[in-house]
DNA sequence: CAGCATCCCCTTAGATACTG
DNA sequence: CAGTATCTAAGGGGATGCTG
């Protein structure tokens, strides 16, 4: 019940108490919310973790097959977003050639029942 | 369960199966999730649906005022694309001057389950 | 009051080529 | 194999001014 029944809400970005609510519990704000989209908002995060959910682990080289329009920057780069938000975890393998594989963390999972539920909300609203 | 039971999985954009998994239920597919979390990501939404959860309806300068950083332009444009997803709606009251209401729909309430999801998530995840 | 129109900048994403 | 580097095109977002 954080997002309705909470009363003090803080600015994303800021520290501003911007309701006229009241006040409350202070950690609990929209900005967590913000950070929570940030974190799964990008062109190509989603099929990401999607792929990931599948089949783990996956190597730079499956993930580059399996998602076919995407680049190699912007699959790097999307990889190296969810890796800094901790929702992917990236392992070297010191060999020649280079081996690297990817598999979704403890809060990359923890993510499926939030996936589920705006999932759930675009099929009762038909969007 | 929608996220990870199903066995078919349809590449966002397009109807291309991406899955390696299987034929099954092809309506339950990632791109909800996508269109979902486009419906609520941009600059200033959660922070326009945050206030009118807080207090239904809010006029236009309401809005403006409660959000202090925004500009016309992005307040606007980004009704609209609460509109177009049936999130908001919005009211005229043909009168002079001008007055305008934005309310939540259903399915704008409806919202609030996922929200909470990912608020629960970035707390677990310390995000 | 509640917008719309225009200009401009700056970030983002794609294409392409190169490397340890 | 798993990236990095560079260039460019598109568009998102801000500032400003105007209007029914």
């Amino acid at each position: 019940m954080a997002w309705q029944q909470t009363y003090t809400y803080v600015m994303a970005g800021t520290s501003e108490v911007v309701s006229e609510v009241g006040q409350g519990r202070p950690g609990c704000s929209i900005d967590r919310v913000e950070r929570a989209v940030a974190a799964v908002e990008g062109r190509w995060k989603l099929l990401i973790l999607h792929h990931l959910l599948v089949r783990e682990p996956r190597r730079f080289s499956e993930l580059e097959r399996a998602i076919p329009r995407v680049t190699q920057k912007m699959l790097i780069q999307q990889l190296r977003a969810l890796e800094a938000d901790g929702i992917v975890q990236r392992i070297v393998y010191p060999e020649v050639p280079p081996h690297v594989e990817y598999r979704l963390t403890e809060a990359g999972t923890a993510l499926v029942p939030a996936l589920n539920a705006l999932h759930d909300w675009a099929v009762d609203t038909e969007l």
